[in-house]
DNA sequence: AGCACGCCGACT
DNA sequence: GTCGGCGTGCTC
């Protein structure tokens, strides 16, 4: 008889004890429990020969789930430090880790994994750049406690090469590689040339939509050692390893490595952290890293690897400015095209060069405007402007997917008629069309490449050059090679600019490098042109320089005197309700709680949500400045969700986007 | 998170 | 008179 505590996947603070007659229980298994009237998945966390001194009986679990545990105890402890971080409660911590819904493997999955073969022999020549990024990574990844590697390198330098290798060396030992990338579709790249290297059947790839059957194998595999080298988005970060040596982020400025709901971990912070348990190394590639990875780099935590020159030393394209305001007033009719891009446009087509044109925005336009009275309609719920998709008759609200047909009248004037603003990729195609009807024009959103299989396959058409124009949106902005684009055309390059997140700058500036740098592979030099209101923003004024260290600094200057990221770290907090003053009232409360434990956290707001009004709940929010010496924090705020419950507050540490 | 208990508004 | 709204409290 063992006496076991266990996580459950709910939001409280608290593990719950149990009798388990199964003597070889061990920590890190799921178990079935009876809690309360209904039954649960839990996590054992700990085992005890004896009693706990509780003053209640306790209760038998009803089943073991895995004879084997799942977790390893490096895994627990890597759940216990995110937990603490992130102040999230363990059992939800271990239930996003592992979902609590996989089914131990009965049938045996029909697929073949095989370890990685390391003597597939490359003839791809390393430039010196590249050579001296090998080392060295090797060389730090040798050490007990390595440091992060940054490769930082420009489009098409060739850092996939440069970790296959220290991959290879790494396989060669018997350690395992774990590859995370932003989105999976746009890995099939990637898996192409993993598998090239290593051998077909040695690279798997994870997703949410792979078969239960093909995950619990890969687990059993990887966890085993029978398998090398995994390649996942970032949920990835959490699969069970026997022997990790490398764990290598690819784009890791992309914010979808942070989770924007419950439990907000940010996969890069998760993968430090894991490293640094299991002695494994971290490599983060990429062409535009985020500021706060640059500064860490500079104060010396990672250590940094540059990779300046293309491989086959193209220059970088050459990058233009159109001011728009400019645009509209000395043309008499000017649409969402300048006058200089569509000469560009003419130019590179005519010479069978491909054009890709980059949009900030979804959908056929944003809103439904009544062209009497002006007002856009609005989604009653939430209050936001409907977005309107040609193709679909109807209106929906961005943000609870309520769809309305427009009404035939404007509900403020009675107004019939509507016009419609905004440019999305849609409407671009439109109008590309009417300028040049015989071109062959893709396009790429997240409307028409819903589906895994279809981004990769517009990718491929295009590469193929069954495409003349690529226009899309940010998913144009990865990993992809393509030799004949001579024109990358950025329609709205400012969207965001001037909203109220911090980081606006920074997001604009990494979109637009990595866009720019699509084009202009070979001979001839690629051109882009930035089509923009802001003209004199230091975020685009300094595309045009060829340094990002320019920007890097220029943005780190703008950081300290404000005191955010990464000087300074920042936690938000959110309350919604149905009841407007009473949200008001708590989030106040919340404000007052926290200055009273700790003078030295900086509170900003309460503030309005950036959509006050969502899903029927108001929201108001604060946002915590707080340095690194003040480790307090997480426990007053665990304390003071722990004692209120009857608020609803959520806390997201480390936010990427403003709530 | 779920689920039950409990106290106030519009319905056969 | 009851059905049902969601505020509050508890789960080993």
């Amino acid at each position: 008889m063992k006496y076991i505590s266990v996580a459950l996947p709910i939001p409280i603070f608290k593990e719950f004890y149990y009798i388990c007659n199964d003597n070889d229980i061990q920590k890190g298994s799921r178990v079935i429990v009876t809690f309360g009237k209904s039954s649960r998945t839990g996590f054992v966390v700990k085992v005890f020969d004896k009693e706990p001194d509780i003053k209640y009986p306790l209760k038998e679990i009803k089943t073991v789930v895995d004879r084997e545990p799942l977790l390893t105890s490096d895994l627990l402890r890597l759940s216990d430090k995110i937990s603490r971080y992130y102040v999230v409660p363990p059992g939800m911590v271990l239930t996003a880790m592992l979902p609590s819904k996989l089914k131990p493997l009965k049938r045996k999955p029909k697929f073949e994994i095989l370890p990685a073969d390391t003597n597939i022999k490359s003839h791809y020549k390393l430039n010196r750049y590249q050579a001296e990024a090998v080392n060295s990574i090797k060389k730090e990844l040798a050490k007990k406690e390595p440091s992060p590697c940054l490769l930082h390198g420009v489009i098409y330098s060739g850092k996939t090469e440069v970790y296959m290798r220290v991959m290879a060396e790494l396989i060669k030992e018997g350690k395992q590689a774990l590859v995370l990338v932003p989105e999976i579709a746009i890995t099939a790249q990637l898996v192409d040339r993993l598998k090239e290297r290593f051998g077909d059947k040695s690279v798997g790839v994870w997703h949410s939509k792979i078969s239960r059957g093909k995950k619990m194998k890969y687990m059993e595999f990887l966890g085993k050692g029978k398998m090398d080298i995994l390649i996942g988005p970032r949920s990835a970060v959490f699969v069970p390893f026997k022997n990790l040596g490398t764990i290598i982020i690819e784009e890791e400025q992309d914010s979808v490595y942070k989770q924007d709901n419950a439990p907000y971990y940010d996969a890069r912070w998760v993968a430090e952290k894991r490293c640094k348990i299991t002695g494994a190394g971290l490599i983060l590639s990429s062409a535009t890293p985020r500021l706060e990875t640059i500064y860490r780099a500079k104060k010396g935590d990672f250590k940094y690897m540059p990779l300046p020159q293309r491989v086959d030393k193209s220059e970088f394209p050459k990058i233009e400015l159109v001011d728009m305001k400019r645009e509209h007033s000395e043309r008499e009719k000017s649409g969402i095209l300048s006058r200089r891009i569509i000469e560009k446009l003419e130019e590179n087509l005519t010479v069978d060069r491909q054009v890709i044109l980059f949009i900030n925005r979804r959908g056929y336009t944003s809103s439904v405007i009544c062209s009497d009275c002006g007002i856009a309609l609005e989604c009653p719920v939430c209050n936001i402007p409907y977005a309107y998709n040609a193709g679909s008759s109807q209106m929906e609200c961005h943000w609870c997917g309520r769809k309305k047909n427009i009404p035939k009248r404007c509900p403020r004037c009675s107004g019939e008629t509507y016009r419609f603003r905004g440019a999305g990729t849609q409407k671009v195609e439109d109008v590309i069309r009417k300028f040049y009807p015989k071109a062959k024009i893709g396009r790429m959103d997240t409307d028409t490449t819903s589906k895994i299989k279809s981004a990769e396959k517009i990718f491929k058409d295009f590469k193929k050059g069954r495409y003349d124009i690529l226009i899309g949106t940010s998913l144009l902005t990865k990993g992809w090679d393509f030799s004949n684009v001579g024109l990358v055309g950025i329609i709205n390059s400012d969207l965001g600019l001037m909203s109220p997140d911090f980081r606006a700058a920074e997001k604009i500036y990494l979109t637009l490098m990595q866009v720019a740098g699509r084009c202009g592979r070979g001979k001839k030099r690629g051109e882009v042109v930035v089509q923009t209101y802001n003209p004199n923003h230091y975020a685009l004024k300094l595309i045009l320089s060829k340094n990002p260290n320019n920007f890097y600094n220029k943005e780190l200057s703008v950081r300290k005197a404000a005191g955010f990221p990464p000087f300074q770290k920042i936690i938000s907090i959110t309350v919604a309700g149905k009841n407007a003053s009473r949200v008001r009232r708590d989030i106040n409360f919340c404000k007052k709680y926290i200055f009273q434990k700790d003078k030295n956290i900086d509170i900003l707001g309460p503030a309005k949500a950036a959509i006050y009004k969502l899903r029927g709940k108001y929201r108001k929010c604060l946002l915590l400045k707080y340095s690194n010496y003040n480790s307090r924090i997480k426990d007053i705020l665990k304390d003071m969700t722990a004692k209120n419950k009857k608020i609803n507050i959520t806390i997201d540490v480390d936010p990427q986007n403003m709530p």
